[in-house]
DNA sequence: GTTACCAGTATCACCGAGTATACCAATATG
DNA sequence: CATATTGGTATACTCGGTGATACTGGTAAC
């Protein structure tokens, strides 16, 4: 059985649908809101001072960062570190748990890539 | 390569940031809101008509299926189709590239059941 | 001719996510 | 001293996704 002949089994069973569903519906609540797959994102590209994860996503404003790290922080998706030192140090990193979305992230970026390809294609053509 | 070795060589690839953030961004529109999911888990049940579509959607109004129906098969995920007799008879189904998406939401799903499973864990330890 | 179904549109309104802008306390640099 | 950076908060606002309700134009059965 291939991925995409799992994939169609999956959405085409009527049984699991419910269970499925609700599924998706708890992880798109979780990854829901316009920045929090980039938030991961930047912080799996190195970043981890506050300054330099708004920086490194374009349009994001001081304010939602703060709350989107509050509330992941909150979900157990990152971890906050402050080192005592002067001056203070605050460090975010991803947690092992949130680690677990990288396949998901790396197969969104793939579809969104195609996606804008496939729609900008069509529209030229 | 493997999965983990090329996903951690693609998150931690500067230069794509901008582009990769914009490929999530385009994703996550594409698949959040309230009622999409729940429309393409109705199609794949076998319902092609809108008034079935609604009827088997609780919740939703006419207003939203019209319009998220529009804008997913703007966005290629399903398919309308008119026969021209009379009574008019109008049929919505999923496209194969609806089904594309099934790598992005087996994953999905699989996370959401793990997420389930931790949540519930820790609440009982 | 009244009632009911189909495939939608049209208006009005709410509310929360997201934006804009300014500000704060601390540290550092010159 | 002035200015800049870090790690944020506070306040006010906008905007669009969503909801509620009503309506249209056609077909059809009773």
């Amino acid at each position: 059985m291939t991925k995409q002949e799992k994939a169609a089994a999956i959405l085409s069973d009527p049984r699991n649908q419910r269970e499925e569903v609700q599924a998706l519906q708890d992880t798109i609540y979780v990854i829901c809101g316009k920045w929090k797959l980039p938030i991961i994102n930047s912080l799996c590209n190195g970043n981890k001072r506050f300054r330099d994860i708004e920086r490194s996503i374009p349009g994001i404003t001081t304010r939602m960062l703060s709350r989107e790290l509050k509330e992941m922080e909150a979900n157990q998706l990152l971890k906050r570190t402050v080192t005592a030192d002067t001056p203070v140090l605050v460090e975010y990193t991803v947690t092992d748990y949130c680690q677990s979305f990288g396949d998901i992230i790396l197969e969104m970026i793939k579809w969104g890539k195609q996606h804008r390809e496939k729609i900008r294609g069509e529209h030229s053509a």
